[in-house]
DNA sequence: AAGACTTATACTCAACATCAGTATAATAGA
DNA sequence: TCTATTATACTGATGTTGAGTATAAGTCTT
């Protein structure tokens, strides 16, 4: 513990008011939503799928995140089950002009798709199509091979030694070489990473040196505007980390299910496959799910029981807490 | 899975452009700067110790993490170890003001209390000083009793017998009575109870039926302007959660330090005592820290080792992740 | 100087969660 | 009827966690 100063006063400097509202700024609410569809998580996307949607702050709201709900279901029809705020960015480089500045406040939704979503201008996508090399559920990744060279070439690219091992580290440690295990949860990191690489295609923007990266290692990643495949990691990685501890995957599951659909419910978000007994036991031990007492016949073999979600659980555990397996396979 | 529809185009409504600048909206950042001194974790407030210290949110940074490191350490010149965004507030209540709303970006940083902070009006308070129910480390509360009663007689307010078993069962959770266990990170949904029962000063603002509350069971804490108190709540629940995955305790310490001072820093930010011998354990087999060769003998027993935090598992671990073990005592 | 007291440090053990593998049951399709 | 596919149930090894105990090395008191 470090012991120096107790309290002190003196001089005031720091304000506690409000400060004048800045000229030439704007707020947008930018809003992630996700659905989980045969396997597949998706996006929903506008914008010949290269945006997400994004609509006005307005002042009419009790609090954010009730506007952005009225916002959303509003124009998308979408009932929205799991909201949560991710992040709020503000970044120079997110406009291009210098003195207009706008304030982003995106929001993760889950939700399901529905044929109303049809009436708009509006898509579900992979987000494995912006992401490819989060998706380990094949073993390993097609584009393995590039995205190791592409990242050998930075780390080659190091002015220093002690850089250079730097970078091999970091590679190693997110993406999972030489011996590493893979964390599903970095998805943030890793696109920092392949930034900072400059193996993305936004982040060689305005760079008038290189030509837009042909051969980069995600040259397969569909593109997105701005800052958006950022915010799109920023929810991956969260959504990844709150299935673990908390019951959310229900929102994005259809009234009735099988156990192995919630699992690979589960394996589409986390990217990787789970041991099926294990994630069996869990459910159960934790009393999730109760039995419809119906089955499902279309499984190909043997009929799967049906079950549901506990909604009472939301009650009892708003608080406690639950444990998904995300281990190995 | 739900199995509706896949990809579907049609005519468009949502936006992903900017969108115009809100008449009346302004932004505003403020600061939780959290240091441990003598055991006691305290932040940084001013105004007779009843505000967080907030700034502008200026145009010229490239972030707006890089605005706020830039702003506090102009301002109070300590230096900014760890820097991590809480959340975003635009809530109408919090102003009054129905027309002009503001903004509120709020950001968690840990330092140390150090001389030169007596420049400001300014001073660092103990954050157990605005939630006295939150230390748990000497056992049962001295407010236990009247936080009981208090929650009591709100639980009895109840309309129907639905809701008051609801309450009921929230706040055992909550506060851990009925053998319920105690769960140090539940603080943002303590003071939202707390809020709901109206045992909070400022929940009872504007309000003109209710005397400002002379017998709530928080009648004790310190009070706070606007919302600074839920800010406050959301930081201390975030780095509660933090220090068991992350290595920031070290933000806190002083360059080298004995593992009993490092154990009270993590029992004073977590608000309950850890077991000494399974702390030592994670601690060393870990390898957070490195023997520097000297001893302390100011423990007033056998000497203590003094340890220093090694540097390097910023960059082995960035990414990893560590465990602090906050169980039992 | 002896003894009490305080703190540091090292070790052990039981309970529990997790990981991984295997065996059997019930259906569809060839 | 056989085979493929999925559902469901059980078992053992391993690691983590929580809690207790024993000894070492100083300070303080009398």
């Amino acid at each position: 513990m470090s012991d120096t100063l107790g309290p002190t006063q003196s001089k005031a400097h720091i304000r506690s008011v409000s400060h004048p509202s800045q000229q030439g700024t704007a707020v947008d609410l930018i809003a992630l939503l996700v659905a989980v569809t045969s396997g597949d998580p998706r996006v929903l996307t506008i914008q010949d799928q290269h945006a997400l949607p994004s609509g006005p702050f307005e002042l009419a709201h009790r609090s954010l995140q009730s506007g952005l709900r009225a916002w959303v279901e509003r124009q998308t029809r979408l009932p929205l089950g799991y909201v949560e705020q991710l992040y709020t960015f503000a970044d120079r480089d997110r406009t291009g002009t210098a003195d207009q500045r706008i304030i982003s406040i995106s929001y993760l939704g889950l939700t399901r798709e529905q044929a109303e979503a049809g009436q708009y201008e509006a898509s579900w996508r992979s987000w494995y199509g912006y992401f490819p090399w989060e998706d380990h559920r094949l073993g390993v990744l097609p584009m393995e091979k590039r995205l190791r060279s592409g990242l050998a070439t930075w780390t080659a690219a190091a002015a220093d030694r002690a850089t250079r091992s730097d970078r091999r580290q970091r590679a190693a440690m997110l993406f999972g070489f030489d011996g590493h295990a893979w964390n599903e949860e970095l998805v943030l990191q890793r696109y920092e990473l392949l930034y900072e690489a400059r193996q993305i295609p936004e982040a060689l923007r305005g760079d008038r040196l290189l030509a837009p990266a042909a051969n980069t290692a995600t040259a397969s990643a569909d593109p997105m505007i701005l800052d958006h495949r950022r915010i799109l990691a920023t929810g991956i990685a969260r959504l990844r980390a709150k299935i673990k501890y908390r019951p959310v995957v229900f929102e994005l599951m259809p009234d009735t299910f099988t156990l192995l659909q919630l699992q690979r419910c589960v394996e589409a978000l986390a990217g990787k496959l789970v041991h099926k007994p294990n994630f069996r036991r869990l459910i159960e031990q934790q009393e999730l799910v109760e039995d419809t007492g119906e089955t499902s016949q279309e499984t190909g073999g043997r009929p799967a029981k049906l079950f549901r979600f506990r909604r009472a659980v939301l009650a009892e555990r708003a608080i406690a807490g639950t444990k998904l397996p995300i281990s190995g396979a």
